[in-house]
RNA sequence: GCACCUAUAGCUCAAUUGGAUAGAGUCGCGCACUACGAAUGCGAAGGUUUGGGGUUCGAGUCCCUAUAGGUGCACCA
């Protein structure tokens, strides 16, 4: 597609002025009100090396611009520079691309032949998979699609919490408590009793505590009995997670957890002593971080195991060893902020200097009504039950509103999970939010069964004008002049901005902006269905308006493949 | 106490990174299913961008400060 503001910013490009073409092309603007222009460029900043008044030199700028096949008007304002590109040229422009693109429009190649991880999701293992999860979940999955989508290799690591004092103290408590029949019969659960009841009893016996870092200890030495054990309940767990990421339609390339790295540590130990790095402190080792503002890092207790500052850092380094990184991408909450601050510190002062592409993205806590998610208090939500409430609620929807979905089961599955991505993936992700069962099953307004609600009633569109429109469509037999209006124009708009959108996106580690735009698609979408009727009998009208549905339809279902949605044909 | 994050319409959020008259959805109100899907559309209403200073041609956006909320701060992850 034609690049318009490269466009623009080779033709204001001089070299008085000090800028090179990138850079004045980041300074091309869309106007707010559209009325105003299509593309806009303020002068104000223009002024101190030129050293003239900014409408004067708008008005210079405006002589150049040429109002010739690219744009259709353009005139000076104050101290702008409006734009309006020529309305024929950049429909067909759009719609052309959009065809021959097809399931790749949106996509680039930027990431051509380098690799990023992306790690996400990162449960901890025997403990519920509840609401608070989907967030890491599904805002690293879609990072992953968008990555790809612009040319990276992804690699997906489910970073499992399979590891650390809590598994010495599971195992005691099995030893004390357990049987195999239920943690078989209901593994999560069962193994989640046995947590919380250790807890209790160790306020009256103190030696359990004892007991769990020995055992742990003894895991750390790869004991059999320990190991087999630990083993057995991250087995049972997976099984438990992999139900839900089914759902979802998540997967992973590695599931190296923390339990991967506990023999990679000594080599780093040795490193920060060597560097002098690594001081004693009550008996633990640590890493001074005092002159950066920061606590110190604790690299090993006191009774001589690791913890998991140490455990991220040989993390790190084994994943760039194995994968040559570009980007390094950690989708963890925000409540990790410092500890991540920490461990990157200590490898940069350890001298790796890739430090730099280690990326954490952090989000925003999600809390209930009732106060923050406390599984001990049973004050949670599980994501399973949300999903399947979803699906629920819409089953009852296309029951009441006899819809022509064919497959009611398959259908209430995407559009149920979608809608609960796409509310997740709506705001910003540095936003804390209180769930809410009203707002997770409410399908209006900006949603995700908005979103796919236009896509669907596109291929109703297109099936209702049948085949011959459609292949004379998608064969480009298409008299432009069929798409003038107001209503079009605006619609391929919106499509247009998709691909760049998706760059922000990926620069951004923001979903939520993929998430927008394609509200943006669907709402011009109805204005362009609304305004004109479609299926006419001009059998020429018809055809040129069907490429402008087929594309729509195109961009609605590559922008929710992007977030990790499915687009359902009927709904 | 210190550090980081957040604060925009009744509610949930945007605002092209410092640009023109701050926009959507939702709630409430008033409309529209006898041409293509009402999970929809249209209209009106809704604002001292938390308060106060400052920086400059220009500030919701940057700086300072106050307030409110959240998160983190040594042997858990």
């Amino acid at each position: 597609m034609i690049d318009f503001k490269n466009e623009i910013a080779k033709i204001i490009y001089s070299d008085e002025l000090g800028l090179d073409i990138e850079e004045i092309k980041n300074m091309v603007e869309v106007p707010t009100d559209s009325s105003m222009g299509d593309y806009a460029f303020p002068c104000f900043r223009l002024a101190k090396v030129m050293r003239k008044a900014p409408p004067l030199i708008a008005k210079s700028i405006v002589l150049r611009i040429s109002e010739d096949e690219l744009f259709s008007e353009v005139k000076q304002v104050n101290a702008y520079v409006n734009m309006f590109v020529n309305k024929k040229v950049f429909v067909k422009d759009v719609i052309e691309e959009v065809i021959e693109d097809g399931k790749n429009f949106g996509k680039s190649n930027i990431g051509e032949g380098k690799s990023v991880i992306v790690e996400y999701s990162s449960p901890n293992i025997a403990k519920p998979f509840h609401i608070g999860h989907i967030r890491s979940t599904v805002i690293g999955n879609s990072l992953y699609k968008i990555y790809e989508a612009i040319g990276y290799n992804v690699i997906r690591i489910n970073h499992l919490g399979d590891y650390g004092t809590q598994f010495g103290k599971m195992i005691v408590a099995y030893r004390h408590w357990g049987n195999e029949e239920d943690v078989k019969a209901s593994p999560i659960q069962t193994l989640l009793e046995y947590y919380t009841k250790f807890h209790i009893e160790v306020e009256s016996n103190p030696k359990l505590d004892d007991e769990a870092r020995e055992t742990f200890t003894k895991l750390e030495n790869r004991e059999e009995e320990e190991l087999k054990l630990w083993k057995w309940f991250r087995d049972e767990s997976l099984k438990e997670f992999y139900r839900v990421y089914k759902m979802l339609d998540i997967e992973f390339d590695s599931l190296d957890g923390e339990s991967f790295y506990s023999d990679r540590m000594p080599r780093f130990l040795k490193e920060l002593k060597d560097r002098g790095l690594m001081v004693d402190s009550q008996g633990a080792q640590i890493v001074d971080l005092e002159e950066y503002g920061m606590n110190p890092a604790l690299i090993t207790k006191s009774d001589g195991s690791t913890l998991y500052v140490t455990r991220d850092i040989a993390a790190a380094v084994y994943r760039k060893e194995t994968y040559d990184f570009e980007k390094n991408i950690y989708v963890v909450a925000s409540q990790q902020n410092l500890h991540f601050k920490q461990w990157m510190k200590v490898l940069e002062l350890l001298g790796y200097d890739w430090v730099k592409d280690c990326v954490h993205v952090p989000f925003g806590l999600v809390s209930l009504e009732e106060g923050t998610m406390s599984t001990r208090h049973g004050r949670v939500v599980f994501l399973e039950d949300v999903l399947n409430r979803a699906i629920e609620k819409t089953k009852d929807v296309i029951k009441e509103k006899d819809t022509n979905a064919d497959d009611i089961e398959e259908t209430a599955k995407m559009v149920g999970i979608g809608a609960v991505i796409f509310q997740e993936l709506s705001n910003g992700r540095i936003k804390d939010y209180v769930f809410s069962w009203d707002k997770v099953l409410n399908f209006d307004g900006e949603t995700g069964p908005y979103v796919q609600y236009n896509h669907a009633r596109a291929a109703s569109l297109m099936r209702k004008a049948g085949e011959e429109v459609v292949n004379k469509a998608e064969g480009k037999e298409i008299e432009y002049d069929y798409l003038t209006s107001e209503s079009a124009y605006n619609l391929a708009k919106e499509i247009y901005r998709l691909p760049e959108v998706v760059k922000e996106a990926a620069y951004k580690y923001e979903p939520s902006i993929v998430t927008r735009q394609i509200v943006n698609i669907a709402q011009a979408f109805n204005r362009f269905y609304r305004d004109e009727y479609i299926l006419v009998d001009n059998e020429k009208e018809k055809i040129a308006k069907m490429a402008l549905v087929i594309a729509s339809k195109t961009a609605l279902n590559n922008g929710l493949g992007l977030l990790g949605i499915k687009a359902p044909e009927k709904m």
